[in-house]
Order: structure tokens, then C-alpha cells, then sequence
DNA sequence: CCCTCATTCGGGCACTCGAG
DNA sequence: CTCGAGTGCCCGAATGAGGG
């Protein structure tokens, strides 16, 4: 960039010569190019740089980009800073159109060419078109990539090899009491003995195992999980996954302990459960919030052997009670069901998927009193992306549960109970009504102004809360009076 | 520390509306 | 007509601020 050596040190605090001591002169170029996996002396280059893209495709993005450097050009600006900048996004513009161009040859369904509205102009429809045959003759990624999955499947199927050796040592040398799952040894032998007859009784956690992986198609697919997100907004009822009578269940370890115990302490019970597969299975731990309250939480990553510790994030999931997962509840259900990856991450729609009986889900999930929150934002963030709690995990949008079981009709057009509220329970009726008028007035408030975004609407409610003061006083001076006939 | 007053917020009650 | 969800008004307990 033309700086001067001694300006690079100053700027980096280096005294003396120790920028050319401990980096300049430690960086060995030709080893570090051969680690990448090229020859000494190999040229690096990627044939596909090379096609030319139309000067009209270029100029639908950063369409701004050549008045400003016009403008500036004819000013005399003497700031390159603004005019490299603009010059930058001028020569991304190519790269853009052809990286489209091969994730459109790879995934042609995706959703990404049903949103991005350029690409349904018939000047970019005709170069995603003509992208195969615009690419040199001998440029083939096939091989290499078939080469890599390969590779990685071999490498799983070691992975597995070695648990199933390891599970089927006697304790302790087979993990048995670090590994979080009922069981290890008897379990798994079991599990091996399903995958390999085939039998019509195979857990689920088996088929998750043989569809994960490299070779699956949906993994990193952007149509999967574009289709996932757009699923996750969707009021649309799919067939759960689980089956009403799959007993593949697991009980919910203490945070962290790893103990394979239920929570009646029950191990027997446990170690009759089918073993989920290490790779692809979530395990609920459970966390103690005081002395009375403690809440199941799903982490969204599997535990990675032999280290047993999953690795808990913000994003966990804070789960509904066991009995949710349940019609027959005569039956036990202190225990979850199996909740699985698939290879695809697990969302809120994939354990909203699995709920029998959504009233279950009030207790844990149910809105706040209007009190606790103190902006309109705060309440809508819990309709829209869920409630935060801190250390532990978020639970889903309320909004997700309300578009499956708010409506006051069931799938048959029948009845007039939303399912996930408890029935006849004044002060649920209250919480939820006092919650859902903000819901309303935000919705009400956008679709009066059209165009105007969920957050002008925020900071406009706001402002009025403002003058109120809380979201309690805002509530009472936002509410239509009606006359009152007093018995 | 106690008392008074203002404010907050949950919950009871009455009412409307819509479905059965 | 009955029933139940949703809603607005009102009351009272809980809480906090300020003064003596």
C-alpha cells in the first residue's frame, strides 16, 4: 500500500528492527504455500476468475458506484481513502455474479434466487444460464470434491468404529462414567445390533447416523437450510418426527455432572432406552435456577467425546416439560425423546415439531406481566426472537408457538380454545391479553403507515411509554374507552 | 424509624363478541 | 341461548419516596 516500514512499525508499537526480527524475515513463503497443498513453484489459479461478466450485470450492483467517482473525480476530491473504497467495490462486483452463477449451478432451487430481485432479471437469468459452458473446458471441481467427501466419510466411519470398540470395553475404560448417556456399553451394543439387522424396530438416533455426514445431500445445502428458516416463520403444521409410540427417550443429567440418573434417579429404566448416536444427538441437562426452580435446557450441539462436556451457548434451548412430548400421560414422561441433529442443526420448529400437548408449554414459555417490561421493544423481542435468560439459554418466539396453537380454531375448523393456553384460567387469560394488545397495536401501527418498519414502530410506542413512563401506564393510555353499564 | 402519600401492578368483575 | 375468550375498569396490596 506504499506505507513506509517505519511508519508499519509505529503504527504496530515495534521498537527496533523487531518487526523484521519476529515476523518479516520469519515468514517461510515456500513452506507455507506447500501446507496449503501446492508444489513449490506451482501457479495458483482459479479458471472461473476468468470469465468475464457483462458490463450491464456489473452495474446492477453498487449501481451508485461510477456517478460517485465521477462526482468526485470532477470535484478534485482529494480523499483516496472514499475513492479506493468506491473503486473496491467496483472490482467485487464480477466476483459477486460468479459465485452466484456456480451456487445457482449447484442449487438451483435455492431460496436465495427467489429473494435477490436482480437475479431475476433476463440479463442475469441468461449468465447463470450460460455459467457452465462460460467455464473453461478442463475446469472440474467434481473430482476434488468427491475426493474430499470421500475422505471425510472414510474418517467417519473410523470415528465410529473406535466408539463402538471403546463402548464395548468393560467400564471403567469405556468412558462409561464421563460419557453423558445411559448406559454406554449395553446401549450401544444394542444400537449395533439394530443398524446392522436393519430391523423394522430401528431407533430413530440409527437413521440419523446413516443419513448425517458428508455424503448426506442436505448437508450445507443452501436450500435446506433457507427452507428451514423460511419454515421456522411458517404457520404451516408438518407431521412430527416422533412417533407416538417411540420409546427412545433419555433423562435429563444435571448440568455438567455427566451421571447417567433420571430424575427419579432411575437407572435401570434408563439403561433399556435405545443410545442415541454420539454424533448427531442433543441431550437436555438440567439447570437450577433457586431453590424451587430449575429449568431443562437443550444444548444445540451434541457432547463431543471423550470430552463430556457439551458446550452450552446463549442459544440453547430452555425446554417445556416432558409431559409436552407426551399424548398418553398415563404413561411415564419424565423423560425427553430423542432429539437429534439430523446433520442439519436443530431448530425451534424441529422441537415445536415434536410437542403432543402444547398447554404444556404456558408454564414455561407464558409472557410476563406487562410490569416487567420496561420498553415495548422488550415485549416484542419476546414475540419475535424469544426470551433471553442469561447463562442459561432463550426460549422460542412466542410468536412460533401462537401462528401453530393460538388460534382459537383446531385443524378442523373447530372449537374456540387456543391450545397452548391454559383453559378457563382468568389470570392466563389476562397475561396473555395484556401481552397480545401490544402485539396488535405494533401490527396495527404498521400496517396503518405502509412501509413502516417494526422498529419505527418500537421507537414511536416508545416514546409515548416515555411520556408514561412504563409499559403498564402506556398499556392503560392506549386503551379504547368504552361506557361501562354498571349493574 | 415511622408515618403519609403516590405509584405500580395483579387480579376481580362486568361486559362484548363469536362459536356452538 | 349458553359458554368461554378477550377486554376495560376498578380496587386493593405492595412498594417506594419524602418528611418529621
Amino acid at each position: 500500500m506504499g506505507v513506509p516500514p517505519d511508519q508499519v512499525d509505529a503504527a504496530g508499537n515495534w521498537q527496533g528492527n523487531t518487526r523484521q526480527e519476529v515476523y518479516t524475515s520469519k515468514l517461510p513463503k515456500l513452506a507455507i504455500t506447500t501446507l496449503a497443498g501446492f508444489h513449490v513453484g506451482e501457479k495458483y489459479e482459479v479458471p472461473w476468475a476468468e470469465v468475464s461478466v457483462p458490463d450491464e450485470l456489473n452495474r446492477m450492483i453498487f449501481p451508485f458506484a461510477e456517478d460517485a467517482l465521477a462526482e468526485l473525480t470532477a470535484a478534485g476530491c482529494k480523499n483516496r481513502g472514499m475513492y479506493n473504497f468506491l473503486q473496491l467495490l467496483v472490482n467485487l462486483r464480477p466476483f459477486f455474479w460468479r459465485g452466484i452463477s456456480a451456487i445457482c449451478v449447484e442449487y438451483p432451487n435455492s431460496c436465495l434466487f427467489k429473494r435477490l430481485r436482480i437475479l431475476s432479471t433476463t440479463d442475469a437469468k441468461g449468465f447463470m444460464d450460460s455459467w457452465p459452458s462460460a467455464l473453461p473446458s478442463n475446469f472440474n471441481e467434481a473430482p476434488t470434491r468427491e475426493a474430499m467427501q470421500l475422505l471425510t466419510a472414510r474418517m467417519r466411519g473410523v470415528e465410529q468404529g473406535i466408539d463402538v470398540l471403546i463402548n464395548s470395553l468393560p467400564y471403567p475404560y469405556n468412558f462409561g462414567n464421563l460419557y453423558p448417556y445411559p448406559s454406554p456399553a449395553s446401549s450401544n451394543a444394542q444400537a449395533g445390533q439394530s443398524e446392522a439387522s436393519g430391523s423394522a424396530s430401528e431407533p430413530l438416533h440409527s437413521t440419523h447416523t446413516a443419513s448425517s455426514g458428508v455424503n448426506s445431500p442436505s448437508v450445507g445445502n443452501p436450500d435446506v437450510e433457507m427452507q428451514d428458516l423460511s419454515n421456522e416463520t411458517s404457520a404451516s403444521e408438518s407431521t412430527p418426527q416422533m412417533s407416538t409410540g417411540n420409546n427412545s427417550t433419555y433423562p435429563i443429567p444435571k448440568d455438567s455432572t455427566g451421571l447417567n440418573v433420571n430424575s427419579n434417579g432411575d437407572l435401570a429404566a434408563v439403561s433399556s432406552s435405545p443410545l442415541p448416536s454420539p454424533t448427531n444427538s442433543l441431550l437436555p441437562y438440567n439447570v437450577p435456577i433457586s431453590e424451587y426452580i430449575s429449568l431443562n435446557v437443550l444444548p444445540l450441539l451434541p457432547p463431543s467425546p471423550p470430552n463430556h462436556d457439551s458446550v452450552h451457548t446463549p442459544l440453547d434451548m430452555i425446554l417445556p416439560p416432558p409431559s409436552a412430548f407426551y399424548d398418553d400421560l398415563s404413561k411415564k414422561c419424565d423423560s425427553y425423546p430423542l432429539f437429534s441433529t439430523c446433520g442439519q442443526g436443530f431448530t425451534w420448529k424441529d422441537l415445536l415439531d415434536q410437542v403432543k400437548r402444547p398447554v404444556e408449554l404456558w408454564s414455561v414459555y407464558k409472557p410476563k406481566g406487562l410490569g416487567d417490561y420496561s420498553t415495548v421493544e422488550m415485549l416484542w423481542k419476546v414475540w419475535e426472537e424469544g426470551v433471553y435468560v442469561d447463562g442459561v439459554g432463550r426460549c422460542p418466539p412466542l410468536r412460533m408457538i401462537e401462528e401453530r396453537w393460538g388460534s382459537l380454531k383446531n385443524k378442523d375448523g373447530q372449537g374456540r380454545h387456543a391450545q397452548w393456553r391454559p383453559k378457563s384460567d382468568a389470570k392466563a387469560r389476562k397475561i396473555w391479553s395484556n401481552f397480545h394488545f401490544f402485539i396488535k397495536e405494533i401490527e396495527k401501527r404498521r400496517n396503518d403507515v405502509a412501509g413502516t418498519s417494526a422498529n419505527e414502530v418500537l421507537r414511536e410506542l416508545d416514546v409515548l411509554r416515555g411520556a408514561h413512563g412504563n409499559v403498564n401506564k402506556l398499556h392503560q393510555s392506549l386503551q379504547v374507552k368504552k361506557p361501562r353499564n354498571r349493574k
